[in-house]
DNA sequence: TCAAAAGTGTTGCGATTACACCCATGA
DNA sequence: TCATGGGTGTAATCGCAACACTTTTGA
């Protein structure tokens, strides 16, 4: 689970309270139901930790070491999704199986227990890939934001700086945004228009390649 | 598996012996083992069916619809594989599980039994996006190809025609063939220069994008 | 000599990059 | 009035698409 709160990416991450890896930071996961599609089980994992439900996510890969659990065969079917933090609605977990969760920026992540790094390191991989190509970056913003807001996501996914003027001619020109007539508020500096992505303009678009 | 032997690409289906889908064309594939990986899993399952190692091969998806299997939960770990048919050896199945099995041109496919077809589609959409970033073309092909070769590859992977003086300034570009001294034989016109793929340069570019 | 595919360059256009300054706002 | 980020245009370069004819070979 990938979130960004306007500053930082930052992913879920649960302490562990039971051997193996007793105490380690561990990406949050569980067991598959047995009447469960593989995304409703995602959806009702995630849920039960956020509270959250609607949540972009996107299965990308399936780690099956016969090691990989030190207890016997796992099979893990990984997905990540995108999350906006610090809105409204705060996260409030349904139930959690460990000590505790903590959103923490990817920029100084802990050990993480069994193979729970490569986990997470082809998931970024993939995001990395698909904000090249599909509108998942609004995933991670409020309906409404700003430009800059959206370059930020840009810039924290690919891990890169991007030129302003450039980011903005060819995300407009993509024509899938759509300007309102509001204003940022709240900041003691010029408020920056507010933008919508417009998801009927994007239908449109259907078939054709977008390359960022 | 895809397997392209100079003219078409096909795939190898197998005939059911069994109810459910009895006598229905499906998809290779088996169970996991307790003590395999993953990879190692779908390397094996190919070769008891074809008598081939050292495949190309990579997964793609996981399809887990409880109700994908009318007997019972079955999750399938999909994996699509490169190979190169008609060649000095044949292929010699191990084993069978099936009536038959025979390579059909994939534009001419039969119905599938249970979700095949989805899962079909899926893997042709991965390698349709995966051949545009990534050398696997080759994988199709003999050691030894003249570019001409190569753009059918292309052209049949991706569904349509490309200009061949673009295709060949474009791939010759990317600095990861090496002209061989040598000349196709046994046609009847002019020959065309034959090439190789060079890992080692490839492997230089590491990080760099490639893109078709 | 015919048929079949090999092989080869140029031009126009659109996209991408690099780059710097003034504007609006609240503190 | 100052600090902060918002917002804007142009020129040079690169990559891509479109396009047709000559060459080689074996039958």
């Amino acid at each position: 689970m990938f979130g960004f709160d306007g500053k930082e990416l930052k992913i879920l991450l649960i302490e562990r309270n039971e051997e193996p890896f007793k105490d380690w930071w561990a990406l949050p996961g569980n067991i598959v139901g047995p009447d469960e599609s593989l995304d409703q089980s995602a959806s009702r994992i995630l849920y039960e930790l956020t509270g959250l439900r609607g949540i972009f996510m996107e299965q990308y890969y399936a780690f099956g070491d016969p090691h990989r659990h030190p207890q016997g065969r796992v099979i893990t079917l990984a997905y990540y999704a995108l999350i906006r933090l610090g809105g409204d609605k705060e996260l409030r977990p349904i139930s959690t199986y460990a000590k505790r969760a903590n959103w923490l920026p990817i920029t100084d992540l802990p050990k993480l227990a069994f193979d729970h790094q490569k986990i997470y390191d082809k998931g970024l991989e993939k995001i990395k890939r698909r904000i090249k190509h599909q509108p998942i970056a609004f995933e991670l913003l409020p309906e409404k934001f700003t430009l800059t807001q959206l370059q930020h996501v840009y810039e924290l996914v690919l891990g890169k700086k991007l030129d302003k003027r450039n980011f903005r001619k060819k995300i407009v020109s993509f024509g899938v945004l759509k300007e309102l007539d509001e204003k940022q508020k709240g900041v003691s500096y010029r408020a920056a228009t507010l933008y919508r992505f417009d998801k009927r303009k994007y239908a449109k678009l259907f078939g054709k390649e977008i390359s960022f």
